[in-house]
RNA sequence: GGGACUGUAGUUCAACCGGUUAGAGCACCGCCCUGUCACGGCGGAAGUUGCGGGUUCGAAUCCCGUCAGUCCCGCCA
């Protein structure tokens, strides 16, 4: 049926005969002669069509629509000299048709056009809803290609690495915690219900105890919250799991695998080791767990600078436990008028988006005299003005953006001040162009945090990471003293502002992780029935382990340009985790509710 | 659950502050054209302005509701 790609002609093929298939790109009638831009998956070539070589074929080609799959044996032959396309890989050559059939025509009209040239804004809508013929398109199949190519990267460093891919189940129970559960109901065991995995976690902790000792999986893992443009109620995991490796090896072994990767699908060789910051330090410095290192704009804490002065604004939030912490914008007094900055402007309105009452400034001249309102300048000594200035190293030029309250709004305001400015001021490429790198290990992040609407502690990663050793103390009787406030050896992958993936060393014995269980408020008895599994193996020869996962999705549209996990998703779900496509999820039939013993309680007035 | 943006021909967009018959490129149909490659020329067809209601002498435009898509907050160990 064919005998090359479209793609693949070379001046080499000259005067052989050949066979291709695909679909009509685009063609040009010249009334005398048709050109044909054939294309399948290689690329494309031009079908020279001539009336001499039979007029039936003419006539066949004289109407061929977009997207017609067509054969085509004829021969390939070198251009005319002055007839090369220095624009195709196929400019050299062309195919002079002997016949045309039609595989497949289109009826009707297409409801977007497909060809490269023509690749213009797309609703995503329609894109969704004819996914086939989107997925026909340059930039789809090269993200499918980048994609495959991402996962073979994987496997291949792993398989050298001597990591087995186990496949865990899909059908399995529901667990507290973490995000809401796909659940489906049991036909055989009426009244009960498997859950879609969120992560394939302490199966793969089991692996670990059935003494696999590196285990990897490609898992498809499964959440029911509401989506994002990175989230996606059904999405990919690198799922990793080894034994007898502490976090230094883990981490290096990971930096291996991310550099692999780069190497194999960017070309780049990047810098290693990668560099580390605890979470406090992460905190402190760019006020979130993910900071985007690709520009400066660091946060700067001045809360005892402005706990005595008379700006209540300043001053009162410190008294109220909180902090003021400003970021330094070097140049920022030409770049960022004061209407951005104050009240209603775009930089405030950031601030204000993240929860912040609002945004205070001081523009720093020269001479070390500043600009600002009068309640802050009539409050600020000169000593503490100086040392404010030092600190933030602010230079006359420099715009100096406050912000105020409890600490956790002041890190989350700033964090999105910081990253609104970074673009702004050009300081990051488009997602598009982007050619910077930078990755970031975020260490040390702490166990638990303290869920005020619950009113109890919540592990931070998930309730099965091993506690910092030093701070956990040998002493197991003081545990339930020292566990709340410990440290987790638990690190997560960053790069330029987006985690990539994140994991732990893992608990392995059976009183400590009965204690981390009670600690986030799951009565004994309860931790038994849901974890009884996992502790009964731990006292079975569970060797030290850990572990990581990673977001397979989100690498990949780092690693294409996207802006969207949509993009590297060949059948992807709308916000409403609808697929548009095949117009999933659907009602079903009342029998088939009937055999899973479930009745539906939703009404017309709920929807 | 909340906030914002978008919805006009098959498609991508336009249509001023509410005012003639809602326009243009591409696609489609017809005719012409032997070297184009985003071919070119001439002509044609194509619209429930997402849907429903309201205001108005008059609505694509203003208001209310609703549906769909996107972005964000909450949520996502």
């Amino acid at each position: 049926m064919r005998s090359h790609g479209c793609g693949d002609l070379r001046q080499d093929a000259s005067g052989q005969a050949v066979e291709l298939c695909g679909w009509v790109d685009r063609s040009r009638d010249h009334g005398g002669v048709i050109f044909v831009d054939l294309r399948d998956r290689s690329g494309s070539v031009q079908i020279t069509v001539d009336p001499d070589n039979g007029a039936a074929m003419f006539a066949v080609a004289e109407h061929l629509r977009n997207e017609t799959v067509i054969q085509v044996a004829g021969t390939a032959r070198q251009r005319p000299a002055d007839a090369i396309n220095d624009k195709l890989a196929t400019g050299q050559v062309e195919v002079v048709a002997a016949s045309i059939t039609v595989l497949n025509a289109v009826k009707g009209n297409l409801p977007f056009p497909v060809s490269v040239h023509d690749e213009e804004n797309t609703r995503e809508e329609l894109r969704l809803r004819h996914r086939y013929l989107d997925l026909r398109r340059e930039r789809m199949a090269r993200n499918l290609r980048l994609r495959h190519s991402t996962v073979q990267a994987m496997r291949r460093f792993l398989e050298e690495a001597g990591f087995i891919e186990v496949e865990t189940p899909v059908l399995t129970r529901s667990t507290p915690e973490g995000a809401r559960d796909y659940l489906v109901p049991s036909r055989v065991c009426g009244g009960e219900w498997f859950a879609l995995p969120q992560s394939p976690q302490l199966f793969k902790q089991l692996l670990m105890v059935g003494g696999i000792e590196r285990y990897y999986q490609v898992a498809r893992c499964f959440r029911d919250e509401d989506l994002r443009a990175d989230r996606q109620p059904e999405f990919t995991q690198l799922d990793m799991e080894m034994s007898f490796m502490g976090q230094e090896q883990i981490l290096e072994l990971n930096e291996a695998l991310i550099a692999s990767i780069w190497q194999a699908v960017k070309g780049i060789e990047l810098p290693r080791p990668f560099p580390r910051l605890s979470w406090h330090e992460a905190m402190a410095r760019y006020g979130t767990d993910r900071p985007d290192t690709r520009y400066g704009l660091e946060l700067c804490d001045v809360s005892d600078l402005v706990k005595d002065m008379g700006f209540k604004v300043f001053s009162g939030a410190v008294a109220a436990g909180g902090a003021v912490k400003c970021i330094a914008v070097p140049g920022g007094n030409e770049a960022i008028s004061n209407v951005r900055i104050k009240p209603g402007g775009d930089v405030f309105s950031e601030a204000q988006k993240a929860g912040a009452g609002g945004l205070a400034f001081i523009r720093v001249r020269e001479g070390g005299e500043i600009d600002t309102i009068g309640a802050i300048k009539d409050n600020l000594s000169d000593d503490k003005k100086a040392e404010l200035l030092t600190r933030s190293g602010a230079t006359p030029g420099t715009l100096l953006l406050f912000g105020a309250g409890d600490t956790a709004t002041v890190n989350k305001a700033l964090d999105r001040v910081r990253q609104f400015l970074a673009r702004e001021l050009g300081l990051v490429q488009s997602e598009r162009q982007n050619d910077q790198w930078n990755f970031l290990w975020v260490v040390d992040f702490p166990m638990f945090e303290f869920n005020a609407g619950e009113n109890r502690l919540e592990a931070l990663h998930h309730p099965f990471c091993a506690p910092n050793a030093a701070d956990l103390g040998a002493d197991p009787a003081a545990w339930a003293e020292t566990l709340p406030t410990a440290r987790a050896q638990a690190y997560d992958l960053v790069l330029n502002g987006l985690e990539l993936g994140g994991g732990s060393l893992r608990i392995h014995d059976s009183a400590l992780q009965r204690q981390v269980l009670q600690t986030i408020g799951l009565p004994l008895e309860e931790a038994e029935r849901q974890f009884g599994f996992l502790m009964e193996a731990l006292d079975m020869g569970a060797p030290p382990h850990g572990g990581l996962a990673y977001g397979v999705d989100r690498i990949v549209m780092l690693l294409a340009g996207e802006e969207s996990i949509r993009d590297t998703i060949a059948f992807p779900k709308t916000q409403q985790a609808r697929c548009l496509m095949t117009q999933a999820p659907a009602g079903v039939a009342d029998k088939q509710l009937e055999e899973l013993h479930v009745a539906s309680t939703w009404t017309e007035e709920e929807g």
